[in-house]
DNA sequence: TTGAAAGCGCTACCAC
DNA sequence: GTGGTAGCGCTTTCAA
């Protein structure tokens, strides 16, 4: 406060008349040092308003605390942006992270266009980098991994990568997703989505499981296939009626967006859920239990996976191997289905 | 690649031919060195992959272009951090960072519990700080303005601060939404938010503004105090209606977060919206449209007010004068209430 | 248990 | 236009 040119340790040394060797153990609570000369320099430095400078210390440690977070979107659309799930990642991401340590930056991949490993890992920027979304084109993330950067990408732990995988069971989830609203009477059952997306395609292959186990038979126009997002679904279900009529008797949507798109078309066209039709979303986001009807849906665990990720990133910082992993899911039943 | 120990300036110059300095300055396309010189050095850097130690420069310059993004949350409630709003936010602050080449480092008041411009500016791990919501307590953003740190902070521009203030005409926008309901003939206009906090604060003054205009009493009654979540919304608006039955034909809420959770308590007890209660939000989240009935708001145009915020805050780094500033707001009429 | 000093990789001042 | 070099503030080896 008083003295106005920044305080280095050089200047807290000459301040507590020790050597910055000292200084810096103290504040690294380095046991090399007595305790009591510790916590006097630590008290020290609190008074002082003294913090250690990250750039030096990264510069001479070789080592960032810092974790690259890169939302991988499909398109610049501004729905895709703003999907509540990505962002529920993203929380769940910071809080793991902090716990560890860690401070997350985020990117996205339509800002981050050069080599991803390049620019966050050769420059010092980061020591790691998580992935959000496979998405549909895994060009970049393929190139990170081939670089060897630390790596851990949330998708479809399913698919045979390269790299360590951290994401849900979606094949179960389209199962059962599906098998509920078979147990619900539906004879004819749409799948609402993107089958080519990476995460999605699983969820589809749960579906038609689902439907083979159950006697259904597997029928090519009720794939509905539109982007993720509620306006294309809700696009999608509207041109479906005009043009066919209501040819399903219920919907598997690839996530609760989708579905609340899908929902909308519906109710507008006074076709009750889940009289007329039965609807089951993919994620559980906080909207899903507050929409009229509450949407059944298959709620992923963010928070555990956050924590999962982070820890399959630390093990590589530590050169450990780092493995895949798959997330446990829940069907979460509401009103947006009817019962058995 | 072919080469494991990592690359640095002294590396790249060896291999070119010419001086570190030169390469340096050809890598930050410093126009002291011929065109030609930089072009070529660019492209060796490029294709051996190499990439400036952020770390070093940051230590030797200063600077980080670097900005932290502190989500001033409430409470530790789930609710509020997934607040897609506030998330919404997050995201056009990378796009408007970016542009200006600056990247995003995460966190939020319940991470950071220390002196933010210390942790965050003193360590160098920042060049600035920006704070999303001003909430119930603005101390913490105090200590930043005292320190003298470069800050910009998502708020109400209205409140008069020691620091630069970016955010909506809030007054006006509580205003222009009892209005419409006025408008709509609703009598018995309930205020459904938390009047402590900030920006809802002076929304509730613009209710208040527009009740008085129309020659409506102000009741006490219809000021429907809760915390500023889906779930507090719903929990109030069902309790209201199970002790004083439905005495209110119109809500304006805080937030469309609120909203909805307003109109799932509504729904439930098969009230009619906007037959029996006109509903107005507050937000304009990419949801509104998508809910059923599609929901009247006023929009934040969070676009806009990122660009401000980070021009306002590189104003700072240059030495100059920030100023608050206001944002227009735009009322966007939907379903949820009745027309004139 | 503490201190001296080298050096992380870069930028920018000064010299040519 | 280009090169030499000091030094940003820290950590850590080595010495005491």
């Amino acid at each position: 406060m008083a003295n106005d040119n920044k305080l280095t340790l050089a200047g807290l040394a000459k301040l507590a008349g020790v050597s910055i060797s000292t200084v810096s153990r103290a504040l690294n609570d380095n046991p090399l040092i007595k305790k009591e000369t510790r916590e006097k320099l630590q008290a020290l430095a609190k008074e002082h308003n003294f913090s250690l400078n990250r750039a030096a210390s990264r510069l001479r440690t070789q080592k960032t605390n810092v974790v690259a977070v890169i939302l991988n979107l499909t398109s610049s659309t501004d729905q895709s942006i703003s999907d509540p799930f990505l962002l529920k990642v993203v929380g769940d991401l910071n809080q793991a992270l902090n716990q560890r340590g860690y401070e997350l930056l985020l990117s996205n991949s339509l800002m981050a266009t050069e080599d991803w490993s390049n620019y966050f890992i050769n420059s010092s920027r980061a020591d790691g980098i998580i992935v959000i979304g496979q998405g549909k084109s895994t060009s970049k993330v393929e190139q990170v991994a081939q670089s060897g950067a630390p790596l851990v990408v949330w998708g479809d732990p399913k698919r045979q990568a390269n790299y360590a995988v951290v994401g849900s069971n979606n094949e179960l989830g389209g199962y059962l997703a599906t098998q509920h609203l078979v147990n619900g009477s539906c004879q004819r059952i749409a799948f609402l989505g993107d089958p080519e997306h990476a995460e999605m395609s699983e969820r589809y292959k749960g579906y038609q499981r689902a439907l083979q186990e159950a006697g259904l038979p597997f029928e090519l126009e009720l794939t509905l296939s539109c982007d993720i997002t509620s306006k294309a679904a809700y696009d999608k279900i509207a041109a479906e009626i005009l043009s066919k009529g209501l040819h399903f008797d219920g919907i598997v949507a690839t996530s609760d967006m989708v579905a609340l798109g899908a929902m909308k078309a519906l109710k507008e066209r006074y076709i009750s859920i889940p009289g007329d039709v039965s609807i089951v979303g993919f994620d559980d986001i906080a909207m899903a239990e507050l929409l009229h009807p509450a949407l059944t849906t298959v709620k992923q665990n963010t928070k555990a996976a956050a924590e999962i990720m982070v820890e399959q990133l630390v093990r590589q910082f530590n050169g450990q191997q780092a493995n895949s992993e798959v997330v446990d899911i829940e069907l979460m039943v509401r009103k947006s289905s009817k019962l058995v």
